[in-house]
DNA sequence: ACAACTGTTTTCAAGGTGCAAACGATTATG
DNA sequence: CATAATCGTTTGCACCTTGAAAACAGTTGT
C-alpha cells in the first residue's frame, strides 16, 4: 500500500480553521442562520459551533443580528480592498465597455484563481439579455467560452490537475463532461484562438471569447461577447462579434504591463 | 520591528482560527508576504503560519502567486454577495446621489457594525473633494459627523461599550479625545438632530450628518455632506446643506421599510 | 563553494478543542 | 399558569490537534 505521489497540495492543515471556514460557508450558504442550524449543516456539536462563532465576531468577520449570525460588512471592504489590489488597469475595464457597446451585447473579463473562472469586468451594450454572472462571480471554466479559452493556453498538466479538483459537472445537456472531449475542444480553440460557448452553461445563451496573453505568451484571462442564441446562431453576426472580440482582447494584451 | 498585534477576547475562543484571522490581516496590512515576513509580523512559528497559509489556500481564501501569498478574489464574490444580502434598498443610493447633486459635495451614508462607522454608499458632487473613504470602509465614530449622529441615538451603554472597546484615538488635534466631553457633545447633537465634523478626522475637511432614525426611534444609520473647510465654514451655506441633509434622512426614513 | 536566505517537513509535548451533558432563558402549548 | 420544547451558552473532561524548534530542501548571492 504505497501513498500516491500527489504534490505537496495536501500537507498539514489546521482542523480548527477548516471547521471555522465551513461555517462561513454555512453562513452564506443559509443567508444566515442560528447556532443549531449551523450545526446541523456543518455536522458539529453546538458548542464547537458557539466558540467559533465567538472568535469569528471577535474578528469581526460574522455579525449577531438579533440572534441569527451573518457574514459581516467587513468583506464589503475586503472585496474592495483586493479590487484594489489588483488594479483591473482601467484599460480592461474601458475596453469591455466599448466592446459591449460596438456589440451592443454583454462583454466580460474573466480570469482563472483556484481553477475557477472568476469574472472581474462586465458591461452591457443596449440590448444586452440578463445573466447571472457579476464581478467576482466564480463559474466552472470548462463550460464557458472564457474559461475555455483560458484553458486552451494553460499547460496541460495545470488542466488535469484542475479537473482533477474540480471535474467536469455538467451544467446542460450540452456540456462537456468528458477528459478526451475537453481536450479535442481545446485543441480546436487554439487553432482559430476563439473560444465558443453554444449553451454549454446555460441553455439558450452562446459565447465568442478569446484569450488574453502575456509577453511571454502566458494566459493571463479572457475577454468575451454573451447574447442569446437567436441573435448568435447567425454566422454573419457571429463572425463581426469574434472580430470585435479578437481586437478587444489585442488592445489589452497591448497595453496590460501585467494584469493581476 | 513590528510587535505582535494579536487581540485578546473574552469568552472561550478557538485559538488557531484567532492565529488564521491574524494571519489573514497580516497578509492584508502587507499587501501580501512570503511565510517568513508573515511570522514575523504575527510572533509566530514559520511552520504555525505554513500549515495554516495551506489551510486557507484549500479554503480559496489566499492564493500563493509565485512564492506570495495574497488574499484570494474570492473576497470580491463574498463582499458584492453582502451587498446583494443587505440589499442598500435603491432608496439610499438614489436619495444619497441626488442630495450630492443638490450641495455639489460629496454625500454619504453610513451604518455602525462592531462598534464602527462602515460607509455604505457614496456620491460625488460636481465640486467634490477627493476623500479617503470608499464604499465599505470603516472609520471610527467618535471623530466623524456620521459616527456621531449615529452614537447621539445609541443608547449610552452601547456607547460606552464601544468606547471601551476602540477609545478615543485622536486622528487630529481636534478629535474629540475624553469620554465627558463625546457625551457632551452628544447632547448637543441630540438637541438639532444633527451633528457636525469640523477637522476631527481629516484637517481641512468638515462634515453635516442627520441621524436616519427606525419608525421605533431606533438608528439605522446617518447620512452626510462633506466639503473643505473653505466652503462648509460659511454659516448660510452650512445651513443650506444642513436641510438637504436632513431632507435626505427623512426621505430615507419614511422609504426604508427596512435598511440592513 | 559557501553562506544566507527562503519554504517545507518532522518530532514531540503541552494544552487546546470538540463532544456530551447540564444550565438558563425564552417561547409554545395544553 | 404550568409544563414541555428549543434555543444559546457554559462546563468538565479525554483525546488529539497544534505550535515550537530543528532538521531538511531549494534558491540566491557573493
Amino acid at each position: 500500500m504505497s501513498k500516491p505521489p500527489r504534490r505537496s497540495c495536501d500537507g498539514r492543515t489546521v482542523k480548527a480553521v477548516q471547521l471555522s471556514c465551513d461555517i462561513l460557508d454555512a453562513l452564506r450558504a443559509l443567508d444566515g442562520a442560528g447556532v443549531t442550524e449551523v450545526a446541523n449543516h456543518v455536522g458539529v456539536s453546538k458548542g464547537a459551533v458557539h466558540t467559533h462563532l465567538a472568535t469569528l465576531k471577535a474578528n469581526e468577520l460574522v455579525v449577531n443580528h438579533d440572534g441569527e449570525y451573518q457574514l459581516s460588512l467587513r468583506f464589503i471592504d475586503l472585496g474592495e480592498y483586493i479590487r484594489d489590489q489588483i488594479g483591473i488597469s482601467n484599460i480592461v475595464e474601458e475596453e469591455i465597455k466599448k466592446l459591449a457597446e460596438n456589440s451592443g451585447e454583454i462583454a466580460q473579463f474573466m480570469v482563472e484563481e483556484h481553477g475557477r473562472g472568476v469574472y472581474l469586468a462586465k458591461a452591457e451594450g443596449e440590448n444586452a439579455v440578463q445573466t447571472l454572472s457579476y464581478v467576482g462571480n466564480r463559474n466552472p471554466l470548462h463550460c464557458t467560452a472564457l474559461g475555455k479559452a483560458i484553458l486552451a493556453y494553460t499547460p496541460e498538466e495545470r488542466v488535469n490537475e484542475i479537473v482533477d479538483r474540480h471535474g467536469l459537472p455538467a451544467k446542460t445537456s450540452n456540456t462537456i463532461t468528458e477528459r478526451d472531449k475537453l481536450f479535442d475542444e481545446l485543441e480546436r480553440v487554439r487553432e482559430r484562438a476563439l473560444a465558443f460557448d453554444r449553451g454549454e452553461i446555460f441553455k439558450g445563451l452562446q459565447c465568442v471569447a478569446a484569450p488574453v496573453l502575456d509577453h511571454d505568451g502566458e494566459v493571463i484571462g479572457a475577454v468575451s461577447v454573451t447574447g442569446p442564441r437567436s441573435r448568435m446562431q447567425d454566422d454573419h453576426h457571429e463572425q463581426e462579434i469574434a472580430e470585435m472580440v479578437r481586437h478587444t482582447s489585442n488592445v489589452i494584451e497591448v497595453n496590460a504591463a501585467q494584469v493581476q
